[in-house]
DNA sequence: TTGTAAGCGTTATCAG
DNA sequence: CTGATAACGCTTACAA
């Protein structure tokens, strides 16, 4: 493909007979430019369809008008509706995302600090997940716009926006509360993750019963694992209800429930964490708590741009973002069991 | 965040005494430079901590090293596994990707387009799903690389890397007629989309049974719709199995199943197209063909990049990249009816 | 209301 | 082996 000249704002200077201080500023609005002139200069740049070079505008302003955004698996649907989010918002103000996909590898990140470096980017979008936030990390935010999106970094105050864990687990605790339910298996995430303790102190809080604990990873087989476990322990008196502190493992513990025969949700009423799209098409459908990936996305990028124009100042706000109870087939009320019932 | 003042090539060439111009070679070698005073210079550099400024490159180079990537729903996993083969191929060959949501609206689409024009990026990988190709696109594609990512647009030769529907069709088809099944519903995708088509043609290729068409558009109702229909139709001799041109639909036609109390694979197998991530955790797990999404983007990208940096020509090159059966629960041999068993 | 000229940071050309 | 100098395309004092 062969690249034609560019057409710059000399050439459209030197066609309205202007100079070309009067074309930047017929664009720009910076300063006034008689009707009648910029009438005339507008008409050439229609013509030769002229558009400011990036390149140039970019050297001369010191500003790129992109952003970085560094997550750690675009495959996860979080990180995916969170990208979205943050997409959305930037294009909305102007600005260009470019993504990097750390693959929870210290290598990548790095490679995008490099950028950082370059001067490349003007800002930061940083959701990479993983718990040990790099110390480079924390030595470039003071120096450059950092964002953090669902995501706490001790040391580092930044923009900043997380879902309400502690409400969601609350939320989870409630419902099963009030369905009855008195004896539940709460199916932990990684402790050393904030929003894994924050879930958690949020269901302890509201659910009054007794509370069995069993640590996973996020991962669908350590929801699994840890209702096989469980099982092979209970004498005659299990849990009713189970919260998992992702959909991923609330799923596992479907899968390890068939397998030993119990029903969701008559002997059981399973709660997860996330909704994720497998959730509402399982069957029975997962009750669960929906995090806000999108609005953490999209808030986090449109604060971190507005701070980068000057619009506000660069503080470190922290939002916390509303999550929601999605009610689905997977809870019920205890005490209605249908192996009572006419076909036995 | 106060920006400190860059250290610019000069300020390296002050401190090393040298002229920008050695401290320009020193870092490209595209000339040679006394070992000690290269030494001397990268020290300095080391030091100060100098990097090229990116857009002093650019505007020197004509370069972005960027490329664009257009998807039209990130939370599509598909897509995002598109784009993660984008991003990584890219990132490998020192290019970075800014990303561009479309959401299927030719608005944004646009303002991406606009930024080809301010030569923003080098080229761009089109993946933005929908049909009718803007014609401003085609415009476009001419005079600026354009590589196409599960795409076919006609009239655009460029880059293009597609999965192998024809095959995938085939195989689900061979799959189906050696479990024994003789008569199928089919349920279609949108017409005009050319892996539609040849999905169907290469189902029908190697399913020598009877077929029943039913058009859906790649949403789960449509699946649902698709069997609802049929049931209401049939007249005491259905179909055995079901062939549905995405994971989506089939997973509305296991919904619908259900409803109509028609056990899966017992009554009737059913085989998908994606191997979205649902589809294994669905309870029966889905058979389904997988779709190499992530080599679709890697090889469409790497080989845009090379072609950018002029390592190979941009010929229209067209990879048929190969598809997958992935065997699971949802489909069994024909005649093989638990209802005949014991518990009757 | 408009123009001239300097400068943003780098690399290429040409000269030594 | 090394250095001046120009050029990339744009914005913005400063001047008229």
């Amino acid at each position: 493909v062969p690249t034609q000249p560019r057409v710059t704002i000399n050439d459209v200077a030197a066609a309205a007979r202007v100079s070309a201080t009067t074309v930047s500023h017929v664009l720009s609005g910076k300063r006034p430019v008689a009707e009648e002139t910029a009438k005339r200069v507008r008409k050439v740049i229609d013509r030769l369809g002229y558009t400011p070079g990036y390149a140039a505008q970019t050297l001369q302003s010191g500003s790129t008008r992109v952003i970085g955004l560094l997550v750690p698996d675009l495959t996860n649907h979080f990180f995916a509706a969170l990208a979205m989010g943050v997409e959305n918002a930037a294009h909305g103000l102007g600005y260009s995302v470019v993504l990097g996909n750390t693959c929870f590898d210290a290598e990548r990140e790095r490679r995008y600090l490099q950028m950082i470096r370059q001067r490349a980017i003007d800002g930061l979008v940083y959701a990479a997940g993983t718990p040990p936030a790099p110390d480079e990390l924390r030595r470039f935010a003071s120096g450059f716009p950092v964002a953090l999106a669902d995501e706490e970094i001790p040391g580092l105050p930044a923009i900043t926006a997380v879902a309400d864990h502690r409400a969601g687990g609350e939320l989870a605790g409630r419902h099963l509360r009030l369905l009855g339910h008195r004896r539940a298996l709460v199916i932990g995430g990684p402790p050393e993750l904030r929003s894994s303790h924050d879930r958690l102190a949020g269901f302890r809080a509201e659910f009054d019963g007794e509370i069995v604990l069993h640590i996973g990873d996020y991962q669908e087989a350590s929801g699994y694992a840890a209702v096989m476990a469980q099982s092979e322990r209970d004498a005659g008196d299990p849990y009713t209800a189970i919260f998992a502190l992702n959909d991923l493992m609330a799923l596992g513990a479907m899968r390890a429930l068939r397998a030993v025969r119990r029903r969701v949700p008559d002997d059981v009423s399973i709660v997860g964490f996330d909704d994720i799209p497998t959730a509402a098409l399982m069957n029975p459908s997962l009750t669960t708590v929906r995090q806000p990936a999108y609005l953490i996305g999209s808030t986090v990028a449109e604060e971190l741009v507005r701070s980068l124009t000057g619009e506000v100042a660069h503080t470190p706000t922290r939002h916390v973002l509303a999550v929601e109870l999605v009610e689905r087939e997977s809870t019920s009320p205890t005490g209605r069991d249908r192996s009572v019932t006419p076909n036995r």
